[in-house]
RNA sequence: CGGGGUGUAGCUCAGCUUGGUAGAGCGCGUGCUUUGGGAGCACGAAGUCGCAGGUUCGAAUCCUGUCACCCCGACCA
């Protein structure tokens, strides 16, 4: 390809829209153009990258035994009322009316789909499993599309269904996926972890993400410093940590008038009181009998986990689910806001959950139960009394977010860290969850009819773009992984006439025979310029031909990781290249 | 959806407070010089000042509305 026959619009100024490093980058070098919030024109350049990162998914996917299809962006939305997703998915998902009346969705994913497509096509379990996946455009009505290809409206998917008889054939799927996961990314040269997370309907282990860690990744990631854990947010544990109720008062309770105060931080700024040392009471309505609210306490500097509180409600009280809600119902019981844990004494079907962290003794302030008031010198003994003691009203549990510098679930003596991390893959044990509504069923050996279990594996191809990009540069630009750079090779004429000229086409072609793919920059401009424009893009090796080294039949060959050049016979050169680009990925 | 910000040339921005000929740098075109890390000089082209109303003799500038984009929050692959 010769530079001036493509279309890259490298500027040197960085864009002000652009927040993060790979945005700013991307855009600069010319690969990708905004239209619209989160919708990209990919250019030659960027398209060139998109499409190899997809092509290495698609040889993993077909590598481990899964079949391509491509199923319909526009899906009646009649499908996913069956499901109910319509509902869980709610704004984010982008429907509209057609001339017919009929609500139809532009769909983000296609579990009720392919789910259809199976149920009419599958009907023993000897046809199963089945694992089919595809890579398309996909569409979210994000609420805020940001971060360039981070957080887009329409960005490409390679989305996978597998289908199976029993639990055993969905775990192989599952590590065999999983396996193939871990190859596409080192493939494509990303850096990646694989966190556990949200664990949905089969428990367990039952879902994992692989996350790049990066500054710019929307994920909160911990993993232990003992190397053996690690888990997104919303999962991670923290290992054991003791309790004490016990302790005396501190002072006198003491309230304090605290008007317009919205946070827990400007609470405490006014009252001169570390967040740490304060109790942060949330009241969440329950679906239970009897216990209708359930009381969650931690401190103030902690963040309740829901899917924790939850857990922990349903253990200790048998509560079936829980939501945060603001209603006047909640009003009229609790001035929110203001609430301590003594919120609960005296209370029918109201029970409390306190995070270790928070049952402590020591100094205390809190809610005073009364609208702009906060108390300080809470005390849990003297507070609380007999509700202490009370099992079917009063528990600690780990109901927190975990976060760096707790002790790591494995108790080994490990610390958790936290680093941010973009998702870049998923995989989820899904079981029953699609295939029950939709009617997949199958006839199992002893003739009775099942429904199929299913499991669902999602990989962001824009995304290994971003983490890559977001992984790799300096202050020069982007710095490619050979796999899915744009061009493996820029070839650099210092001028393109005469003899560079002629030597420059030559090799051109024969990289281009041994399938080494390489961009040919044919531009009348100043070397400086070229080279420039070669270091913001970040081709992974640059074959520069000056009349120096052509007197003598060489060229200059360097990576874009190397400051310095090295001399090479022009008949060598396909070699050289060759061996370059095998060193390392 | 709440809070904040920005819309002026392809890009980055100034001008707006205090209404009166629309500007700079980069980029683009032409010419000359230059040619191994984003060249110099000269000349030139290029903007419905987001859009719609209003105030005014006169609006990029003041007022009202509206749209778009960005950031924070919430939400989330």
């Amino acid at each position: 390809m010769k530079w001036s026959q493509s279309l890259i619009p490298t500027q040197k100024e960085i864009p002000t829209d652009a927040q993060i490093i790979s945005h700013q980058l991307m855009l600069r070098a010319g690969l990708i153009r905004q239209v619209t919030a989160g919708a990209y024109d990919f250019l030659p350049l960027g398209l060139r990258a998109l499409n190899k990162a997809a092509q290495i998914v698609r040889q993993e996917m077909d590598r481990a035994g899964c079949a391509e299809v491509q199923l319909p962006i526009l899906q009646p939305l009649e499908l996913w009322q069956k499901t109910g997703r319509d509902v869980a998915y709610g704004e984010n998902l982008f429907k509209f009316k057609d001339r017919h009346g009929r609500l139809t969705t532009i769909a983000p994913t296609a579990e009720e789909v392919v789910t259809e497509l199976v149920a009419g096509t599958i009907s023993s379990y000897k046809q199963l499993p089945l694992i089919l996946y595809q890579i398309g455009t996909k569409f979210r009505d994000e609420y805020r599309p940001r971060f360039g290809l981070l957080r887009v409206r329409e960005f490409l998917m390679k989305d996978a269904y597998s289908f199976h008889s029993n639990l055993a054939q969905l775990d192989e799927a599952y590590e065999s996926l999983y396996a193939a996961y871990e190859r596409i990314f080192q493939r494509c040269g990303v850096p990646y972890v694989v966190v556990e997370a949200e664990a949905g309907p089969i428990g367990g282990s039952a879902s994992h993400e692989f996350m790049t860690p990066c500054d710019a990744g929307e994920d909160v990631l911990l993993f232990s410093d003992k190397n053996n854990y690690a888990a997104n947010v919303e999962k991670a544990e923290t290992g054991h940590r003791s309790h004490d109720l016990g302790g005396a008062p501190t002072g006198e309770l003491e309230k304090a008038h605290t008007p317009d105060l919205p946070s827990i931080d400007e609470v405490g700024k006014f009252m001169k009181v570390k967040s740490k040392n304060m109790l942060k009471t949330l009241v969440f309505q329950a679906q239970g009998n009897p216990t209708r609210w359930v009381m969650g306490v931690v401190r103030g500097d902690h963040d309740i986990n829901e899917a924790k509180i939850k857990k922990a409600a349903r253990e200790k009280f048998g509560v079936e689910s829980l939501a945060l809600v603001d209603t006047p119902e909640v009003r009229s019981l609790w001035p929110i806001g203001f609430v301590s844990p003594r919120g609960a004494i005296g209370r029918n079907h109201t029970v409390i959950l306190v995070d270790p962290d928070a049952a402590q003794g020591g100094f205390w302030a809190t809610g005073a139960d009364e609208i702009d008031y906060h108390i300080k010198h809470f005390n849990w003994q003297r507070e609380l009394g007999a509700v202490l003691n009370d099992a079917e009203k009063f528990a600690v549990a780990d109901i927190r977010n975990a976060q760096s510098g707790d002790p790591s679930p494995k108790n080994d003596g490990g610390v958790l860290q936290s680093s941010r991390g973009i998702e870049i893959g998923h995989v989820f044990k899904l079981g029953t969850k699609y295939t029950v509504p939709l009617g997949a069923m199958f006839t199992d050996e002893t003739g009775r009819e099942q429904p199929i279990i299913m499991g669902t594996y999602g990989i962001g191809v824009g995304r290994i773009l971003l983490a890559a990009v977001e992984t790799g540069h300096d202050d020069k630009g982007i710095i490619w992984p050979s796999a899915i750079a744009p061009y493996q090779v820029v070839i650099t004429p210092i001028k393109y006439e005469g003899q560079a000229r002629e030597v420059a086409d030559q090799l051109h072609d024969q990289l281009n025979a041994v399938e080494i793919d390489c961009i040919l920059d044919d531009r009348d401009a100043r070397p400086g310029f070229k080279f420039a424009d070669a270091d913001l893009i970040g081709f992974p090796v640059r074959i520069t031909l000056g009349e120096r080294g052509l007197k003598e039949g060489q060229v200059e060959i360097k990576k874009r990781t190397q400051a310095e050049a090295q001399l090479v016979p022009v008949a060598q050169v396909v070699q050289f290249v060759q061996d370059l680009l095998l060193q390392h990925g």
